[in-house]
DNA sequence: CCCCCATTGTTTGTACACAAACGATTTTCG
DNA sequence: CGAAAATCGTTTGTGTACAAACAATGGGGG
């Protein structure tokens, strides 16, 4: 036994307690990203397939027709980081592009049937990747966590 | 009123519920983190320092000497990852390098007297940081928060 | 003692992530 | 109407993030 360490890290009458990294919401957060991003690739089913590219491609399913620009602020994507991700899109053929014919500035973007296909297929994964990430969570706890990490996002 | 294209969303009787993005755990996480990335830059109040090279010369405060491997295991950063963020404090003077004379294999990091300065200079930043991240949330919300995900992480 | 295996640090290649600056268009407002 | 402002998509540069392969060193068992 250390009592004087063990009092010296977190000592009531120092004037701020200790600041501790693996205490911290950034770190944290840092960590469980990966985590996530570990699991999604190791269950996703496609060695290929990138957490931005299904988000992508999920929002395309739901949208239909969207522009560039659009479906980055619906994924949550920079538009310079949407580029990278169109473009091996684009090269798996799973995705679409032609120009907006009512605003030239503007790439409508839609899935292709490759594209439905695949996100048909690896759907079910998605699913269970939420699942694996939140185990040792219960229900309550799971629905807890996901209303509080919204109110931060 | 469109009340047929609400039941159509979230149809009890459809054999799977939606799979809606925004309600993903990996995706609020990469929201979340990518938010408290942005408070980072903007409150910690040195323009280069980013989130992985404060951490690392937390830790390094820490722990006094430490061996590359050792720093990133206790900071979760991937030997690779590690290579440029130990270059770019390298760079800027912040920490030291030197053979370990025990295991050649290994070098030995510690932070410079200007390491020492500019981290107690902007720990208070750091603390600040984590506050505003959790801002909105109470209290008990917070330790709430914390706690299941340090159990995700 | 020596060979196998683990560990340490490095490099290369791919993929986010975002700031900043850019040309081309569209919208807005004076 | 016409100039200023906003939007769209692109490029460049910096910084994570990790897999994979590598050379060099260290440790352990036969």
């Amino acid at each position: 036994m250390k009592p004087a360490v063990i009092v010296a890290r977190e000592d009531a009458s120092a004037a701020e307690p200790a600041y501790v990294l693996e205490d911290q919401v950034g770190h944290l957060l840092r960590r469980a990203h990966q985590r996530h991003a570990a699991i999604f690739q190791e269950r996703i089913g496609d060695a290929q397939l990138t957490p931005l590219q299904f988000a992508a491609l999920v929002k395309l399913d739901d949208l239909g027709e969207v522009s560039q620009n659009e479906l980055g602020r619906r994924t949550a994507m920079d538009a310079a980081t949407m580029q990278g991700v169109i473009k091996r899109l684009l090269a798996r053929g799973l995705i679409d592009r032609k120009p907006d014919p009512e605003d030239r500035r503007r790439v409508v973007l839609s899935l292709t049937a490759d594209g439905r296909a695949l996100i048909a297929a690896v759907m079910p994964n998605g699913r269970a990747i939420t699942d694996e990430t939140l185990a040792g969570l219960s229900d309550v706890e799971r629905r807890s966590f996901l209303s509080l990490l919204k109110r931060l996002a």
